[in-house]
DNA sequence: GTCTTTTCGGAACGATTGTTCCGCATCGTT
DNA sequence: AACGATGCGGAACAATCGTTCCGAAAAGAC
């Protein structure tokens, strides 16, 4: 026997939650902060997500769901290379306004248990979809020489997460410039 | 007619504080815990440096300071590839523990001009040091093809970016790997 | 030894932190 | 229509935040 329903979209909350930590960090955002962002009181905020780092967590769950749209494009068909290059706009665009909250929480909550195996998570789909592609890439013969699969993919998630760090200071040319180096291993 | 001199000494004192903010972050650390770490009072910190925030930025520079030991290795003699290894092989170390406090900073803090000016000077720095080994190993014919230097350059620098967010979740042998396909420029 | 200037520990500041709690408003149920 | 449970705004919580201030201790200058 309910009485009331919330007034309020729990998941416009997260979404506008997750914005706000994306752009000042955990330590730097206060529950004021996310009280003006979400346009709900302290107490809805406790009552539906238990504290701030329960809500952290939330919200880093919902940037990893919508992750699945940029890796998406490299389950795509066609030829790597242009895969791979839509890949890097689409991350290169995502990460020009402001970085990404997965490398922001993996330098900040590191030693957050429950942080660190979202991060994990994170990287370990991200090598996932390269590793994809690549040997698929692999049968079709855009690769040169006979390089170790597993490795090229780890170095394109590293080239990745340079990226979101480097688009802070850097201009678009310099971003591309890098893209183009990274690719250098296909035909 | 000065009457007393400081009792502690203030490279010291800079140096504790470095480390403070390089685990925690700017946000993540209080002025409890950098006079815990300093040993200092209250007011001899803000006596000396000031206020939280610019104690932060001489620790910034007191980390640029420090990372010249780290690229000076690629200023010296013999192949580019050695140098460019034992210079990767030093960041991965020094990054195993704890991440880079430039990085840090970029994420964390990159909308304070004060900040944001240093973060470039290191990437620019850094780029330069990369740029300058590059244009010696071109001449003696160590790279493959003839590839843009400059472009070169700041891919390197973005894959030290990369590594320093990478070497949080990953493992030695990972991070090798990585290096190694970075690489694959030279001949 | 006295004077004078600076250092520095620690108390205190107001503001803000994350969190709790209360009471009225709201709405499904009977 | 009355009941009863839930939602939620806002006051209040203790703790901690960065910062200031004051008084006693210290040490070079005379």
């Amino acid at each position: 026997m309910m009485s009331r329903n919330k007034t309020f979209n729990i998941d416009d909350a997260i979404e506008q939650a997750m914005h706000v930590f994306r752009g000042k960090g955990y330590e730097g955002t206060s529950m004021q902060d996310l009280v003006d962002a979400t346009g709900l009181s302290r107490s809805s905020i406790y009552e539906t997500f238990g504290s701030k780092k329960d809500l952290y967590l939330v919200s880093l769950d919902r940037y990893e769901d919508q992750a699945h749209d940029l890796t998406s494009v490299l389950y795509g068909t066609g030829p790597a290379k242009e895969l791979l290059l839509a890949f890097f706009d689409r991350l290169i665009v995502h990460n020009m306004p402001q970085s990404c909250l997965m490398v922001n929480a993996s330098l900040e909550m590191c030693d957050h248990p429950e942080v660190n195996g979202r991060i994990k998570a994170n990287v370990a789909r991200n090598e996932r979809a390269f590793y994809q592609l690549l040997t698929r890439a692999a049968s079709n013969g855009e690769l040169k020489g006979n390089p170790d699969l597993r490795a090229l993919s780890q170095f394109l998630v590293n080239t990745m997460q340079g990226i979101t760090v480097t688009a802070v200071t850097a201009d678009r040319q310099a971003l591309d410039n890098i893209v183009a180096i990274a690719l250098h291993f296909l035909r």
